[in-house]
DNA sequence: CGAATAGTGTCTGTTAGACAATATCGA
DNA sequence: TCGATATTGTCTAACAGACACTATTCG
């Protein structure tokens, strides 16, 4: 129950930070920016930001899709944004107690980063590299938290779609697969196993298929529109494609 | 990015609200407190509260821990807790801005409910019920979302068992998964589906068998343990146990 | 014994995965 | 033509679900 807010309680800060994924040259790649400011100035971080800064934000996901833009010049259209978890333990911001509410945000981004006001940079870095090297605040624990959502949702939903611009082929989404996994999947049973969930993109301005310039062209896909509501923008895989185990 | 807090930055209360499940009577119930204070006085709400009154939380996992024990009177030992979702919208709370954080509480909870301070009672509703009635807050939302999040569990994880006593019988946990499905199982397909995930337990003082009063007695099973990091507590259902398709 | 519940066996249709075969391109 | 990639076909093992059957208790 949210009960009255008498003095004892404390008041909070309220971020959201954003772990956003990409495939690019083939790996898994997180925009990271360099900090600007203590703490942990110097140090790459997730980009992020406070709530509500000049009353622009309605909701949670207003504030995520704002930072998305300004602190890495993202333009949020054709971009998956989910929550994934909040985080506060007391210290954690040694200036403030500040809870921070992480979103995942998956695209077919393309262009290099633009860095925001409080950053030095914006760059992507393989998620390998990010979670090897000493992140700030718990940002290392959010990043592995996300990707593993990343992973995850890639076994029942078409989120791999999200990954590569529309329209796609069905190697397209299968090489987003092997990115995100770290894995070789069976080109033949992939087909069959996915194609059905996306929608064939018929004649058009392209064609209905696109020669990759060596083999024989692939047919074109994009995905199924589901519901206009926010949240219900992905197509269920059923049933679902399992990850298939790796030994790491 | 977590970056500086200048006064821009609003405050916020921050909450933990629980969604406390459990099964009573083949029902799927949720724990709800009377709100005595406003706003909604009178309302039914979620059993919550605002984290590290008189600094006593050092996490927010740890906020709801108290408040499931001070707002229910339930004892957290043996209950599944996990964080589902964040929830703000401006002026979501008329006195403030509050930030909820919504748990998942699971138990094989069987007394009656203590009130809190600040709740004129505390009782166990049927969540179809509860999800009819105007809650307080978007607290209709949140049980929404938290329900969900318990059935989508039930297929992948050994969640169930969380609903009932150790040990328990292949039955128990089939009722479980029927109640909260709202659907009938198959016994004989679900016993050869599911007993793999538990461990047997031999002998001991109840013997190893429970007579149900009538029928062949069923042997007994405890959930496997599993690596004592909070959040590795569950099981895994491989391969997974699919919900079956309902017309509602 | 009969009713009730626990647990196993059996059959069938579906699916995943290995892998072969075919289709269609560029060079 | 060859090499590369896309797509379909085939086979097999595993699995889910329907349902029959056996096991064990109480009354």
């Amino acid at each position: 129950m949210t009960s009255d807010a008498r003095p004892e309680y404390p008041a909070f800060g309220v971020t959201a930070d954003l772990v956003v994924l990409a495939v690019r040259e083939g790996r898994l790649c997180v925009a990271l920016v360099r900090r600007r400011d203590e703490p942990y100035a110097g140090r790459l971080a997730l980009p992020g930001g406070f709530v509500s800064r000049h009353g622009l934000d309605d909701t949670l996901e207003e504030t995520a899709l704002r930072e998305l833009r300004e602190e890495t010049g993202i333009e949020p259209d054709e971009v998956h944004l989910e929550q994934v978890k909040t985080y506060w333990r007391r210290g954690r911001d040694p200036r403030q107690e500040v809870v921070t509410v992480a979103w995942l945000a998956l695209g077919p981004i393309h262009g290099d980063l633009r860095a925001g006001s409080d950053a030095a940079s914006a760059d992507w870095y393989p998620v390998e590299d990010a979670l090897a090297a000493p992140l700030a605040f718990d940002h290392d624990e959010i990043l592995r938290d996300a990707v593993e959502r990343a992973r995850a949702k890639l076994e029942y939903t078409d989120i791999a779609a999200s990954f590569v611009p529309e329209p796609f082929t069905i190697a397209d989404v299968r090489r987003v697969y092997e990115t995100v996994w770290g894995v070789e999947l069976d080109p033949g049973n992939f087909q069959r196993k996915i194609a059905p969930v996306f929608e064939r993109v018929e004649g058009g301005d392209g064609g209905d298929v696109r020669s990759a310039g060596r083999g024989r062209p692939a047919a074109l896909y994009r995905r199924r529109r589901r519901g206009s509501r926010a949240g219900a923008d992905l197509t269920p895989i059923e049933p679902p494609f399992r990850r298939p185990e790796t030994g790491g």
